[in-house]
Parts: structure tokens; sequence; C-alpha cells
DNA sequence: CGGTTACATGAAACCGGTTACACGCAGAGA
DNA sequence: TCTCTGCGTGTAACCGGTTTCATGTAACCG
């Protein structure tokens, strides 16, 4: 293993002036920086990155914080891949690489595992509840970035999906269709995107002149068989509403199955609108009118913010990114 | 930032002692380890990992080599999600930390980041063409697992489902259930998985005294259209077959549209098993009958072989694991 | 021509751990 | 009593980089 002391002898300077070509190569003059290049690729030299490390303090490590338990079984989330070939690739641009922290490991919480491997940030997908452990993190001042749900702390933000805008874009989408009766099949109220595709549903329909009943709105669960229960108390309700927006594409699935089974079709009978675009959604028949989101967009977001905030040229706390949504029309609205 | 001197300034001991308290516990006396301890726990000690890879060589770190370039945009692994959780919680467990790698990084390619940040091993997920660089890096003598397909080196091997046993269950089922001009669509002949299918399913026939008919083999490319063009041509030959089996779920669903599109009935008509038991087999109806692997088993078999092999307590080279498959029954076959 | 300045480089301390080796001491055996 | 052994511990070198500071040299200027 070359090491740099090596290389320094091999060319005939100091260590000092082969760690400036690798870091500072605008100081050294040009023949000597030729030199110490040509012999290092000779030689096959690699700084080691412990060693800089362990002197510099900057890892040029992110860690991956994601949470796998507290789930249900079989749970996956809908857009990990592309949300880590977002984050893999924007980092790797940018010379950084991507630690993935374990979940209760034996190092204890995820802020020692920070410390100890001098990681340069972290971003959390998909953190369940509040985990003690992270809202510490983000409060002691490491760059953090939450996807989907926000943070806070001095050099913490989140980035999101316009959610509200979305919705807005779905019941308009529907309501130019002709539909009137306009129902939602909302997300958990709990949950941050449930509450911000709620308000824009309620959002639009005020915009529109629409009065907003009651009896059109349920909540489910994210999932397809919370859409399919929400939607058969819909269908059971006095007035049958004649377009239905649900607030992720699993509950819309779960929703055409129930109005399937109720005898009725869709679009005709009534129009489905869901919020993701998952891979499903293109291959369920009809095919899903619904509101997308920029998947790979969280992880280069996430990444760029990151960086940012790393680098000290972003303000602090750096703003949320909110990433616009855009309307797939295939074929339920 | 507690250092190893200053514990051991607070503990009045020397940072040898220190050391030992937390890597070699049993040979220090047992007052003295409570004490550092306790000191430890109270002012916030934490080993810094650069500097412990710096002295020790071993970074309790294993690259992550998941390329993703040379892909069709949207392509996604079925399992990635799985393989993860299994192995950051196989990994995590003994005390490993898994690194993604940048496909195509600065830094040149994957042998030099696993000796820049002195990687203990690497696990490569769906590498698709025969890399060069990887294969330089498993001949290198760094433990390397492959998923899904082989690979050879001095501490290398790979994890595999019994795709050839899966096919022939598949199969079997088929004719237990009354079939007998029972068709397949193979994935592509170049890859493992499709060339071992394909062989567990002319096993199969052969087991069963079924003749083997040229016409009822077609190739496939593991993806929907690719199953729906197959299926297609298959219902155009001479003598429709009664059952298919499709090597992978995708083109399973495809076939099943085919069907459909003719006409025809599932299973009814055609009886359809498919081959991995992705998240959509259970979603489509009638839900498809498939071959499951056992994703999770991928990621857990792949951390356990790599730290035999890190702890020098595997074969050299160690034999591959073969994860086995489960027939799950749904409603297509 | 003396003094300032810029530039290129080197010596050495430092980052925070691990570990080979030496050493002091208590108890055992002769 | 003297040596031998083994246990517990400390000293200091080492891992492979970065960076401060000092130094030598050449160019520049009045």
């Amino acid at each position: 293993m070359a090491t740099i002391r090596e290389l320094a002898r091999q060319c005939g300077v100091s260590v000092a002036t082969v760690s400036r070509v690798f870091n500072n190569p605008e100081v050294v003059n040009p023949d000597t920086r030729q030199n110490v290049l040509r012999v290092a690729a000779r030689i096959g030299y690699l700084p080691n990155e412990s060693a800089r490390t362990l002197a510099t303090k900057k890892s040029y490590m992110i860690g991956l914080v994601w949470d796998t338990h507290h789930r249900r079984p079989g749970w996956r989330h809908p857009f990990l891949q592309e949300i880590l070939i977002g984050l893999k690739t924007a980092l790797s641009e940018r010379g950084y690489h991507l630690l993935m922290l374990a979940t209760s490991d034996g190092e204890g919480s995820h802020d020692r595992a920070v410390r100890r491997h001098n990681l340069d940030g972290v971003v959390f997908i998909d953190n369940g509840t509040q985990d003690p452990a992270l809202l510490r993190l983000a409060e002691s001042g490491v760059p953090c970035v939450s996807l989907d749900r926000p943070i806070t702390g001095p050099r913490a933000t989140h980035v999101i999906s316009d959610n509200a805008g979305g919705a807005r874009t779905a019941v308009e989408h529907l309501y130019e269709r002709g539909r009137r009766a306009i129902a939602t099949i909302a997300g958990p109220g709990r949950t941050v995107p449930g509450a911000e595709r709620l308000a824009g549903y309620r959002a639009a329909l005020a915009g529109l002149g629409l009065p907003a009943r009651d009896g059109l709105v349920v909540e489910g669960d994210f999932y397809l068989s919370g859409g399919y229960a929400a939607m058969r108390r819909l269908l059971e309700a006095d007035e049958r509403p004649d377009a239905v927006f649900a607030a992720g594409d699993e509950m819309a699935i779960g929703a055409m199955r129930a109005i399937a089974e109720a005898g009725l079709k869709v679009p005709e009978d009534i129009a489905v609108v869901g919020f993701d675009d998952i891979e499903l959604a293109a291959l369920v028949q009809p095919g899903l009118t619904t509101v997308a989101q920029d998947k790979a967009g969280f992880g280069t977001a996430a990444a760029a913010t990151l960086v940012a905030m790393i680098d000290g040229t972003a303000a602090v706390p750096p703003p949320p990114s909110v990433l616009p949504t855009a309307l797939i029309v295939r074929g339920t609205a």
C-alpha cells in the first residue's frame, strides 16, 4: 500500500508538497505537480480516507437514517429506490458517500454514529415517530435534511412535495371533467402529507365555488385496504360522489376495487385521481390518473441542500425545498 | 469532543488501559474497567472510528455496489428494499455498516473506493455486465458477495435462489392441477436466473414424462411488455398451451393481460405461475400463483458469508448460498 | 544596491486511536 | 531467601494523512 511518504520519497519532495498537489494544486509549481501526479499514477497511490478524516474532521460521508422498525411487515417505501438513486448520484457528483446507519445498533443511537464516524450530514428518510435521538441530532447543529416531514434545528431543513398544490390540481382536473360531487379519501390527519393534501382539496373546492360537504371526506391510512374501506363508506352515503381524489395511489387503487365491486365503472360513474404515481399506477386498468411526485428530486434536492449547508453557502436554517408535482392523466379521470 | 487521552487523564490511567477496556476488557482489572466505563459514560466519550480504522486497517464498513446505469429509465430492482433491510439488519448486528459506493464516481472505479476507505468487504447487488473493476476487485482477495449472479475470486462467492428447484416446483404444481401442455416464458438466456429457471422447467417436464416441445418455449425479457409479447406468440401457435410458467412475475402479469385480451380466462383456460413474488403479484386479480424468493434472505445470507470471510471462519472460497424458494398458491393456478 | 514581496517548499506537530514491549509487583516454588 | 511466573499497567512508536510556520530564492522597486 503506497503511502504519502513513500510517494514523496520517490518524487524527491516532502509529504507536505504531495499533500498540496492533491488538495491545493494551484499553490504548487506546475512541473512539480505534474511529476507527483505521474509518479502517483505509476505506483498506484491513493490517499487513505481514514487518515484524511482524522486530520480534517471531514469524512465526506453522509449518514442515511432510514427507519424500518415499527412498521407493519411487508411495508415498503414507495419511492425508496428512486430517492436512493437521486441521493447517491447527486452526492457522488459532489464527492460524498452515503453511509446507511443501523436502526438500533450496538453503538447506541444515531447521534453517536454521527460523532463516531465524523459524518458531515444526515438525511432522514421516512422517520416515523419523532425519535428523540434524531431531534437531538438536528438540534446539535449537524446538517440534517428530512424527507417528507419537517424537522427543526439550526442547520436542519426538509424537502417535501407541493402536497397542497398537487391536491388542488387534482381537484381542478376533476372539475374540468365536469365532476361536481368530488369526494376525497384523505391520509391520516397526523401525517404532514395527509394534512396538506386535505387542505389542498378544501382550498380547491373553495376556489371553484363548490360546497365543502363533510360526507365527502373520509380518512384512509395510505394503504390499499384503507382506500377500499374508505370508498365503501363513500358508496354507502346518501349522495354518491361522481369523483374521488385519493391522497395516495394505493388508496386510489383500493377505491377502484370497491367501485368495481359495487358494479360501477371508472371513470364513467366515478372518476378517480390518486397521488404519488407509484409503479402500479401505470399497470392497473384503466391506468390511474394521478399527481406525480418528483421522486428523484427528493434525493437531488436533499443532496444539494446538505452540501450547501456543509459548505456554509446556505442560509441558516435553510428554507425547505418544495418539489413541484405533475398531473399524469391516464384512464381514471 | 472527548478523546481517549482526556478520558485516560480523568481516570488516572494510561491511554493503553483505556483502549484495552474497550477492545480487550478481560485483560484489565475489573475495578479499573468499571471506573473507566463510568467516567466514559459521564463525559460522553466515543471512540473515533477514523483513528481506529487508521490504526487497525479495519473499518467495519461494507461497500455496496449497486449499479444503476445502463438500465432502462424507470427500471427498479424488484427486491432492493427487502435486500437492503436484510443486509442492514444482519450487518449491524455484527457491528458493520453499509457504505453505498457511487457508480461512476470521481475517485475512479470501485476497487479504488475499497482501498481508500479500507472497506472490509463488498456486496454486489445486481451488477449487470461484468465490470472489469469488479472482477479486479474480486480477484484481489477482498471479501465479495454477489447477489443473484456468480462471481469468482479467492474470497468471493454469491448468493442465489434455487432457481431450477423453484421452476420445477412451479411446473409440477401445474401438472398436479391437470395441465399437460405447459409452456414457459423464459428469461433472457444470458442471465443466470433465466438460464437456470429454463433448465428447471425442462428437468421438470422430463421428470414428469412430458414431451419437450420447442413451440412451448419463448423467451422474454423479464419485463411486463416482454411477457405480453411472448404470450401473444404462444397464443398464435398451432397448439395452444393450457398452462404457462413465466420465469418472472412481471412477465406473468404481462401474459395474463395477453390472455385476457384474447378472450380467454385465467386459470380456467390457461393457468399461470410466475416467479419472484413481487408486491404486485398479490394485488392483481386473480392473485398470481408464484414461486417466492426469500428476499430478505439475500441480505442476511450475504451478511453472514461476508462476516465469516472477514473473520476467517469461512472456507476459501466459500460455497455459494442457495436460498430455498416457496410456492405461493393464489388464484392463477 | 538594500529592502520588500511573492512564491515554492520543507520540518515538524498534530489528529485519536492501537499495540509491542518493558516493567513493577505479588505469589509460588525451590 | 531467591528466582520464576503471570498479571496489570505504562511508555512510546506507529497508522497516513494535513497544516502551521519558517526558510530560501528570485523578482521587483525606489
